[in-house]
DNA sequence: AAAACATGGTATCCTTTGGATACTGGGGCT
DNA sequence: AGCCCCAGTATCCAAAGGATACCATGTTTT
């Protein structure tokens, strides 16, 4: 027997759907980067550090794509290329907010219970 | 210049972390079936119907690793295995739900922006 | 004049992860 | 004897992640 109703499991679905747009290495750090208002594309590369220029540039166009980010270019030499969030974008925010809170207060513990855990595993 | 700060940077870290923790296809759903108590291996893969056994005990063994599920064999015949949230886990419902009712609202909005954007890449 | 650097990217390649399928092993049911 | 149930491993292949090299254009440096 089911207990799951439909309306719950396509709803599981959306958020699942929303969650691996978002829960990538680079998203998260992206949108508040961005938060602030437009950058370019070397800007977030140098205030990122560690990421290559693929994953800057698939990041972007993911977002882009979901109607998160807008791109625009100024065919200026050398070229400009302005990545802004949109009204979604900003919108995502939020309930991003409320979920680094949530990480910033049990990251110690998830840590600890990680290193406990692979401890008991030896 | 680098306008961003230190604990700016490693907070956006713990929130990466947690999302690539959360974000994954399962995790979620999984949660969110366990949220009313807890629940034997195969009654959890019958409820979602689609995972395979290992993605499930994968999915299931990285909750535990983190602190947010419990597991517990009884050694009977057949064997039986609960998984439970922990307080941890039941907290982390709360962040996800923010979450949940975002999707909900705009996985339309992203949707539609999607098939824009492909049909555009034609 | 040649080298190096800036821009915002592709192309290529390899490694890591996701996921389907098959198998285990003890017991019960028919 | 042959099948199913339980909670998993083991194996293998496809998909995604990610480092490195390269591109075209133009300016600055040596």
């Amino acid at each position: 027997m089911l207990t799951l109703s439909h309306r719950d499991h396509t709803a599981c679905q959306a958020v699942s759907d929303v969650l691996s747009r978002v829960g990538d290495k680079w998203t998260v750090l992206v949108v508040e980067l961005l938060s602030d208002g437009p950058m370019r594309f070397n800007e977030l590369r140098r205030l990122i550090g560690n990421i290559s220029q693929k994953m800057l540039t698939s990041t972007l166009r993911g977002l882009e794509r979901d109607g998160l980010v807008t791109r625009t270019v100024y065919p200026t030499i050398p070229p400009r290329v302005d990545y802004e969030l949109t009204d979604l974008g900003r919108d995502l925010r939020v309930p991003v907010k409320g979920l680094a809170l949530w990480a910033r207060a049990n990251i110690g513990k998830i840590n600890s219970a990680r290193t406990r855990f692979d401890a008991d595993q030896v």
